[in-house]
RNA sequence: GGAGAGGUGGCAGAGUGGUCGAAUGCGGCGGUCUCGAAAACCGUUGUCGGUUUGCGCCGACCCAGGGUUCGAAUCCCUGUCUCUCCGCCA
């Protein structure tokens, strides 16, 4: 959420900043909404003020017996009390408007974000490894030999309808494996601290890390109003809403394996085949808490925390940075880590390392305080380490061979039981 | 699910209708003392909003939201969270 008091200051620049996202200025609108928020509230506490004095005045009118007066000071605070009741209803109105608006425009690009329209304006920041020469037409995941026996969207359509998946045997233990390996690369090497949370949290959960009001649609809601969360980045990064942390804790570093869901609401049509798009698919989180001085370089090492988790399992990927038309809502700059898929013959998103500023913090109260200072709003920062399911596809892709059976990384081993490969039988061995 | 108890400032803990933003203790900060420190003593110490050039002034906040009352931390209702006991349960 945006400070009213910053726009108040510099619109201008507010305007600019939209302006880079590609949206029309706001700031008029927002400023009228604001003053017209202030005069309400002036008028309110104004007339709040005067019954006070006024209640006052009826208790030392009632202590001296003075009925009179007391009967005189009542009727007027009872004007009073219906002025001030019309009066805040209206200024409550005008507050939740300008919250309304302020919660429903996007974060401000980082000024070197390059600007954009789209996704055809993102630009690469360094590509990793050389995808492996086939000599044979390299299948899609869902129909390499050895993983179809593990891969199985019949019963998941049975179960849950499309864009489910039941994973079995081989398969199934091959995304355990990796989810496992990623959690103790991150514990063990880089320093975050595991974390296991709800899947099922409050509205503000959601509103604080910006996925309500403006993205309801995408995420699903149980009948007693819990929402299931699409990432927990929500969880991880709404755990320190409210406090005032100490300086001296940040950086905290979090990082989570759970279940994601996603309405997919606006996919229609995209990625329908296979379980590159999936309801529910299983995520390994990283969050980390900062100062406004530390953000910057905590993007970058985070966005090397992820990398390194390709690195290691030897899969060829790029890094990009998005431009400032394809960012996500609470972003000021976003990485986006894109793994080859051999069977698609092209690169896929896999991460995405995003760093929001005081835009979440401000939106849930969120702040640090060095010993003797005043609290100010932590940054927030956010990504993937990794997607696990599109971990998945993009290791049986590459590993694939021409038999259809699957050369399995290195790094999992000690994750399968010094198994290696799947058989094109879809035999673990 | 049933029964009961309770949510007060950084913490502990008073306050059960008015002068209470809230006693007291601890902690924090400043000072006196000291070569320095401790102890002791003195002072000070919440957040948010509005308004003002500024000093300041005004408003709100004792879990949240309603209500009663001239007046609510205090009374009533609802919600929520915590604790105890019972039941159920992976």
């Amino acid at each position: 959420m945006h400070d009213i008091r910053a726009i108040r200051e510099n619109p201008a620049a507010f305007d600019a900043g939209l302006a880079r996202r590609g949206l029309p200025g706001m700031s008029a609108e927002l400023l009228a909404a604001d003053a017209a928020r202030r005069a309400n509230i002036l008028a309110a506490e104004t007339a709040q003020a005067a019954q006070n004095v006024a209640s006052k005045e009826a208790g030392s009118a009632k202590s001296a017996g003075n009925a009179a007066e007391f009967e005189r000071l009542r009727g007027l605070v009872g004007e009073k009390k219906a002025e001030i009741a019309l009066l805040n209803d209206a200024a409550s109105v005008e507050d939740a408007r300008l919250r309304d608006m302020l919660m429903r425009i996007p974060n401000l690009p980082m000024a070197e974000v390059p600007v954009g329209a789209d996704e055809t304006g993102n630009v690469e920041v360094r590509r990793w490894g050389t995808p492996r020469l086939m000599d044979f037409a390299p299948r899609e995941h869902f129909e390499i030999a050895g993983v179809k026996p593990g891969m199985d969207f019949a019963t998941a359509a049975k179960l849950s309808g499309a864009r489910f998946v039941v994973l079995k045997g081989a398969v199934a233990r091959l995304q355990r494996a990796l989810a496992q390996m990623m959690l103790d690369v991150h514990t063990s090497e880089h320093g975050l601290t595991e974390t296991w949370a709800p899947v099922l949290v409050k509205d503000d959960a959601m509103e604080g890390t910006d996925k309500l009001p403006k993205f309801a649609e995408d995420s699903y809601q149980t009948t007693n109003g819990w929402w299931l969360i699409p990432t927990s980045e929500v969880t991880l990064t709404y755990s320190v809403a409210g406090d005032i942390l100490d300086a001296g804790a940040l950086p905290i570093r979090m990082t989570a394996h759970s279940q994601c869901f996603r309405s997919e609401a606006g996919s229609a049509g995209k990625d329908t085949s296979g379980m590159l798009r999936q309801h529910q698919f299983e995520k390994v989180e990283m969050v980390s808490i900062t100062t406004p001085e530390t953000s910057l370089a905590e993007h970058d090492r985070m966005t090397r925390c992820a990398e390194a988790i390709l690195e290691r399992l030897g899969l060829p990927y790029r890094t990009i940075v998005l431009c400032t038309g394809d960012m996500g809502f609470g972003a000021t700059k976003t990485h986006d880590l894109e793994v080859w898929l051999p069977g698609q013959n092209t690169y896929r998103e896999i991460s995405s390392v995003s760093v929001c500023g005081d835009f979440q913090a401000r939106r849930m109260n969120a702040r640090f305080k060095v010993p003797g200072g005043k609290p100010e709003f932590v940054h927030t920062l956010n990504g993937s380490g990794l997607a696990v399911g599109r971990c998945l596809i993009a290791v049986v892709e590459n590993g694939q061979q021409a038999d259809g059976s699957v050369d399995l990384p290195a790094a999992l081993y000690p994750y399968l039981g010094g198994k290696t490969r799947i058989s094109a039988a879809g035999a673990l061995e």
